[in-house]
DNA sequence: ACCCAGGGTCATA
DNA sequence: TATGACCATGGG
């Protein structure tokens, strides 16, 4: 079982709710080392907070965020999704909100996609949300539980109805997984000449309960 | 030099 | 509906 090898998580570091969904658009496509530059940017500026960002100049903001890469579209990102949290009232507006809503409002904001919404809902905002990336899908569908082919939403259905529907579960199930696919790929997880997408075969005899 | 990272949008068919 | 181009930095 993954969760005795490798213990809780305690996964997404932040120091606050907004820098944790801040830190969720920031690592769109990019390593996680190169987000807590960005944030340290951000902190050392002083510029870490909703009102700050909604209103700053875009163009010293993106250069602040420089080092997590796509930085200018990032920047706008961030100003919007900045507005829609002050708009919503804060983490604690958003946190009255029930959860099919509010994933419908993160969805509408130009820049946040699916997983990123997830992400926001299960480590920021305290809702079971399964979060879906490509190492669960290759995981899971190479050992059978599902065609590799399905999208985003059907995969996340998946879980949602064989696993129990507890936030610390789905907070620890996708760290685990992360963690797991790192641990026996350093280099390159996702290769594709890796048969399970960086993890091997003995490693797996874990399974759902 | 090539490939990838805790994705998402947009144009095209 | 489903691919492909594009965004851009940093590390292996």
């Amino acid at each position: 079982m993954l969760l005795a090898a490798y213990g809780a998580q305690q996964w997404w570091p932040a120091d606050s709710p907004f820098e944790m969904m801040i830190g969720a658009i920031l690592t769109q496509n990019t390593s996680w080392k190169n987000v807590e530059q960005a944030i340290l940017n951000l902190k050392e500026k002083q510029m870490l907070d909703a009102t700050t960002i909604a209103n700053s100049n875009i163009e010293q903001l993106a250069e602040t965020i420089r080092p997590s890469g796509y930085y200018r579209q990032k920047a706008e990102r961030l100003q919007l999704f900045s507005r829609f949290y002050i708009q919503q009232g804060n983490s604690t507006g958003l946190k009255k909100q029930p959860c099919k809503a509010l994933r419908k409002l993160l969805l509408n904001l130009h820049g946040i996609g699916s997983e990123t919404a997830d992400s926001m809902l299960l480590y920021g905002l305290d809702k079971p949300m399964f979060v879906v990336d490509a190492y669960t899908k290759r995981i899971f569908s190479r050992i059978g539980l599902f065609d590799k082919a399905l999208n985003y939403d059907a995969v996340q259905h998946y879980f949602h109805q064989h696993l129990i529907n507890e936030l610390s579960l789905f907070q620890e199930f996708h760290a685990l997984i992360v963690e797991h696919a790192k641990r026996f790929c350093k280099t390159r997880p996702l290769c594709k000449g890796c048969p399970l997408g960086g993890v091997c075969l003995s490693h797996h005899q874990s399974r759902l309960d």
